[in-house]
DNA sequence: CCTTCCCGCCACAGC
DNA sequence: GCTGTGGCGGGAAGG
């Protein structure tokens, strides 16, 4: 293989700087005036994010979602919500709970819809819920640049998506994911852009990309990892390390690429992009480096070299705002965390590596790895090759994998038609594999978790078993949804009623601006669980605490589980929550966006959520103390959940979940997933309880233990996707899933149903029946057709950026 | 003051 | 000309 370079000679375009500068003057005026007028706009976008989960299965119109943001009014959606209601709520959740949770909390709201928040002051005014405490109300007012952070928005963004999807059938709609998580599109161009340079997500078309999740991350590490040391990085980090600069290094080959191209160069288009070859390098200066550790000083330096870019102090400064870029992403993803390194004088900023260490067990997608990189070496489509390589080390992989891409590209369109994609892979069309229990759900999209092994949650007592991480292996599918018994958010303050235990009470503030409802599961139970947990672990502060990015660490699923300490940013984020107790599932909302906030406006209460049943939801495991919630159930507020009404079966079925197609979009999410969010939780008792009634007032929900769940959906459910959790083992099964205990103590619990009361539109699910048994649920209605129509929708479709991605077909 | 990094202008590229 | 992409750097928030 010839070497491909990466080049990153397009990273500063002389051609652009130049442009800029003579420009500058000009610009800025311009771009004041832009500015206006684009934050005028933007709240409404945000408003539209509820709307978007809604319809994220099947979009109401593809022009909608493009289109600048529809106001809520006009979907019929509820004007905005207010957010900070919910926040309000959370802060008395929050005050409750514990000090860490609330600063951190304050610190970082996710999913808050920042946008909007303007607008809903003024409409809104402080929120109703006065509740909250006083002393912020001020403060939040003004988002701060954390909340917007591209860190916090890319968690946001992964806390859609299985880290290990069964199938590489979830795409990703970027309008859909940029209205729903309220950020415009260019900040979704800069998460997704990295996650691709890791094979963590693919580009399909235009405006689509297919989430791969973790699964080839390893593999693509590994691959990183090698073409790092052909690049001999690990030389230029030792000089750059000990001088500090290095730039003689020059190890590194010229461009070699065989290619003489330096056509390459200069064919080179924005393509090539930096970001996603910057990314790549970056990680691959991780991977070589002995310490693991990297500073932006010496990775921009090395970078800048190779961009072959006199390294003009400019050009440093923009370097190293893109690494703080990528390294937002990669933090978020638990590959990497800050860290200061010593220096003489003083101390710099630098990021270590937290990610997986031993990821060449996994190899299995060898193929994909090899795709992954470096997109740029591929060739474009038109004819045109690019790429460049500069350096050797990209080139191996890069024939394979352009080759690989183009041939998936090239046939099909360029926006994907539904079907037409990728010819052997996936049809997209579909969404849900057939046997992966995962759905996703179009748009709103999210998957389910899956599990992830990650390990190193925080669960303390995983040594019960309690955790119920799935293995990786099994991981996509099976979420335990556990059945343990589950207990239903307390809307009422007296959970203790329910169960015995004393409930622990979830309550993730802000997923995103629909409000969310969290069903949270004790430990599943048993053993079965335990095995599968392998990740587990426990975290040595207090049990309650678990890192966020911890769980995400493992690749393949085989990856070993770090201890580590979690990054400071796990550290905030952890929650405390899970570690209660817990047995049951637990329900809160969030109430977000919603109605319970506002005083009329959203009034959405139509129908409130019931309780079904309430049954002994008690029982659970016997041993459940701290155990961490393996799963939780998200549901967009924005699809309306105030009006609808569910029911969950008591928590101990084990059947499994069976919703009907129609049903409320929800999504099973696995803890690590929410680990990062800040998290609520009642231990137990009543902390938290009190406000939650409050809170949620306009909803209820119960959980029973027998019986199944129904949920009503209010009207403007029609189901939006179904994630398909698999709660139970038995599923898993089914599923052929995994291994699960036999012993698996559920038999008799009753399943999860829900069941849609109000008018529901029942989708069919036109898979869910490959998998097994259990593909219903994951069956997303939507999801499956809609869903992936929707792509086709978008709107006209130009497409620009030329399918690279022919994922690996490998798979 | 320095670090971090959000924001969004605007160039490009495919149609 | 239009739209999707995404490079890029001003400048502001945070520390």
């Amino acid at each position: 293989m010839e070497v491909e370079c990466l080049a990153l000679r397009d990273l500063t375009s002389p051609k652009k700087s130049k442009v800029d500068m003579e420009e500058v003057g000009g610009r800025n005026d311009q771009k004041e005036n832009r500015c206006v007028e684009r934050r005028r706009t933007t709240p409404h976008k945000m408003d539209t994010t509820a709307t978007m989960l809604l319809y994220g299965s099947k979009p109401p119109t593809p022009e909608h979602l493009h289109s600048t943001p529809v106001k809520p009014s006009e979907r019929g959606a509820p004007p905005h919500a207010d957010p900070w209601t919910p926040t309000a709520n959370l802060r008395m959740l929050i005050s409750a709970a514990s000090p860490d949770i609330r600063d951190r909390e304050m610190k970082k709201v996710l999913f808050r819809p920042i946008e909007n928040e303007r607008a809903v002051e003024e409409v809104d005014g402080p929120c109703q819920f006065d509740v909250v405490d006083e002393e912020e109300e001020e403060g939040e007012r003004k988002p701060s640049r954390k909340q917007k952070s591209l860190g916090l928005l890319c968690q946001k963004f992964l806390a859609l998506y299985p880290d290990y999807p069964t199938s590489d059938t979830i795409s990703i709609s970027l309008d859909e994911v940029s209205t729903s998580l309220g950020v415009e599109r260019r900040r979704i161009y800069d998460i997704v852009n990295v996650l691709e340079s890791l094979m963590i997500v693919g580009r399909v078309a235009k405006n689509q990309y297919v989430w791969y999740g973790r699964r080839r991350l390893g593999s693509t590490l590994a691959q990183l990892q090698g073409m790092g040391r052909q690049q001999r990085y690990h030389l230029h980090m030792e000089q750059a390390g000990e001088g500090g600069h290095r730039e003689g290094a020059t190890t590194h080959t010229p461009e070699e690429g065989g290619e003489g191209d330096s056509s390459c160069a200069a064919a080179s288009t924005r393509k090539d992009k930096s970001l996603r070859i910057m990314s790549q390098k970056f990680v691959m200066l991780f991977l070589v480096s002995r310490t693991q550790t990297v500073t932006l000083d010496v990775a921009a330096k090395i970078l800048i070299e190779e961009s072959q870019d006199p390294a003009s102090h400019s050009k440093y400064k923009t370097k190293v705002r893109r690494l703080y870029d990528i390294a937002n992403v990669l933090t978020s993803l638990g590959l990497i965390k800050k860290v200061h390194v010593r220096e003489e004088r003083g101390r710099k900023p630098a990021f270590k590596w937290i990610g997986p260490a031993d990821f060449h067990s996994s190899r299995e997608d060898s193929e994909a790895v090899a795709a992954i990189a470096l997109p740029e070496a591929i060739a474009l489509p038109g004819g045109r090759k690019q790429k460049l390589a500069r350096h050797a080390s990209f080139s191996v992989v890069p024939t394979s994998v352009a080759s690989q891409r183009r041939v998936n590209s090239a046939p099909s369109s360029p926006r994907r038609e539904v079907t037409g994609l990728l010819p052997q892979s996936v049809d997209y069309s579909r969404r849900c594999v057939s046997n992966s229990a995962v759905c996703r759900l179009q748009f709103g999209t999210t998957v389910t978790g899956v599990s992830h092994p990650s390990g190193r949650l925080q669960s303390p007592t995983h040594s019960d078993g309690n955790s119920l991480l799935c293995s990786p292996g099994l991981a996509p599918l099976a979420v335990p949804v556990h059945p343990e018994g589950s207990y239903v958010g307390p809307l009422s303050p007296q959970p203790p009623a329910f169960s015995p235990r004393p409930h622990h009470m979830a309550y993730l503030p802000s997923l995103s601006q629909a409000s969310v409802v969290m069903l949270y599961g004790g430990p599943a139970s048993q053993d079965g669980l335990d095995r599968l947990t392998t990740e587990v672990q426990r975290s040595p502060g207090s049990g309650s605490r678990e890192s966020i990015l911890g769980k995400r660490k493992k690749d393949e699923g085989v990856e070993e589980k770090r201890e580590s300490p979690e990054t400071e940013l796990s550290e905030k984020r952890s929650v405390e929550g899970r570690s209660m107790e817990g047995n049951s599932l637990q329900m809160t909302t969030s109430l977000r966006t919603s109605s319970l906030g506002h005083p009329g406006g959203l009034a959405r209460e139509e129908a409130p959520l019931r309780v079904l049943r309430d049954g002994e939801v008690g029982r659970q495991s016997p041993h459940n103390n701290l155990v961490q919630p393996s799963h939780y159930l998200y549901v967009p507020n924005s699809a309306g959940l105030n009006s609808l009404n569910f029911l969950l079966s008591a928590g101990q079925t084990t059947g499994g979940l069976t919703l009907p197609a129609g049903t409320l979009p929800y999504v099973l999410m696995s803890s690590s997933t929410l680990s990062p969010y800040p998290l609520m939780a009642n231990r137990g008792d009543a902390n938290l309880n009190f406000n939650m009634s409050a809170m949620m007032s306009p909803a209820c929900f119960v959980v029973g233990s027998a019986g199944p769940y129904a949920v009503a959906g209010a009207p403007e459910f029609n189901g939006v996707a179904v994630a398909p959790a698999l709660s139970c083992p038995e599923q898993h099964r089914l599923f052929g899933s995994g291994p699960i205990p036999p012993h698996f103590p559920l038999e008799s619990r009753p399943p999860l149903t829900f069941i849609q009361t109000e008018k529901q539109t029942p989708q069919t699910p036109k898979e869910a029946t490959a998998g097994g048994g259990s593909k219903a649920f994951f069956q997303t209605p939507g999801t499956l057709g809609t869903a992936t129509t929707k792509p086709v929708a978008r709107r006209r479709g130009s497409a620009q950026r030329r399918l690279d991605i022919g994922q690996p077909l490998t798979n």
